[in-house]
DNA sequence: GGATTATCTGAACGCCCGTTCAGATCAAAG
DNA sequence: CTTTGATCTGAACGGGCGTTCAGATAATCC
């Protein structure tokens, strides 16, 4: 038997893909079997090798597109005009955007070290793509005076680790909603950057 | 041929913590067999069973004494006294410490999903109670007028990821030093959380 | 409705896994 | 100098691994 009703590449092949990205998350990489995959798509092991060449490109894909998406959302934001705008702009749209695919962040973080070495150096440099973005609204903002930050660079690491450790710890349901998270953590990292901090009231 | 001249349970054991340490930092948990580890220690895969009662156990091990360690050295800090400086002894702290055992710190973080429940418990349990001190020192504050922070346990994650992430870009050499480093990350978590800012000269 | 082609099965390939254990080896104790 | 006990070897256990591929099946095309 082969070929159950309605199965197509392109039904499976998204299955693959998700299933893998979920299983790669929870478990890790090393940890997850071609066959395991398989179990939960509903197909033989060997149905895999229609949708990837092979394990590691399977990791690398799910990665690259990862990056892809977030390079192009960030992109696709519309333009916010003054520094201190952009800044809100990224710090808030970073927090939505890795709340919204947790597993996918998490793999890109943690898989790293299972890409072959021209593998990482692709999703390295997207990476870095993203960083500079930040790093290039931090430097705008300096020069504008309404930045007061040494080193752009260093400063632009340090909001990145701080706005993607949400994902550590924020569930759905808990005290606080994302959008109360978001402007907790816009708060702090506009005064940690901001020549002049945001007024309180009281 | 059994026992070759010098080796103690003191030498050996030692040794094969340290090999599993740095190939699990290196290549993950479950990607790393007790072979390799063997070799690298340089004795048969079955004499690592009188070290550890299985894999498992290596890994725990290896994080529940790293919590460990984390906890005795932050507990043998000097009082700093007024929360603004017990803030500044703790970022100051963190960084040093997470700089100077980065393997360690690596698989506290990547690893956890490989632990059995109960295990995972465990380390969670003294992760927390770590931020739990950040916390406290952060409510100090607040009482004492010179914190403005609306959630400290959220801020206490914030300002922790943060600094955390020094770990993920920093190398010895580089253009900047540690404690130069150390310098601007307490600065902006300073800023972060203060009622009024530090004055910068200039 | 017959031929074609995409899709999948099921078995096999060589290899490595964590763990156990009887027996060999050697340092230390008496 | 013998005995003891800690330490290690080397082989084995059952099982899972990533990947390949000939052949079976079913959707599609003419």
């Amino acid at each position: 038997m082969a070929r159950t009703q309605g199965s197509h590449s392109d039904i499976t092949g998204p299955r693959v893909r998700d299933t893998a990205l979920r299983l790669f998350a929870r478990h890790g990489y090393a940890a997850v079997s071609m066959r395991q995959i398989a179990r939960e798509v509903g197909v033989q092991a060997g149905a895999l090798y229609n949708y990837t060449p092979d394990k590691q490109s399977l990791l690398f894909d799910l990665l690259k597109g990862h990056m892809d998406d977030l390079l192009a959302a960030h992109a696709a934001q519309p333009d916010a005009g003054a520094p201190l705008a952009e800044l809100e702009q990224f710090a808030r749209f970073h927090i939505r955007f890795h709340h919204d695919r947790p597993d996918a962040v998490f793999i890109s973080y943690m898989e790293l070290r299972n890409l072959t070495p021209e593998n990482f150096e692709v999703i390295e440099g997207l990476r870095r793509s993203y960083e500079d973005r930040l790093e290039a609204i931090l430097r705008r903002g300096v020069e504008a005076g309404v930045f007061d930050v040494a080193e752009p660079k260093i400063a632009a690491m340090a909001v990145i680790a701080m706005l993607t450790g949400v994902n550590t710890w924020f569930r759905e349901g808990g005290r606080l909603s994302l959008p109360e998270v978001e402007e907790i953590y816009w708060d702090m990292v506009h005064r940690a950057v901001a020549t002049s901090p945001p007024q309180h009231p009281a």
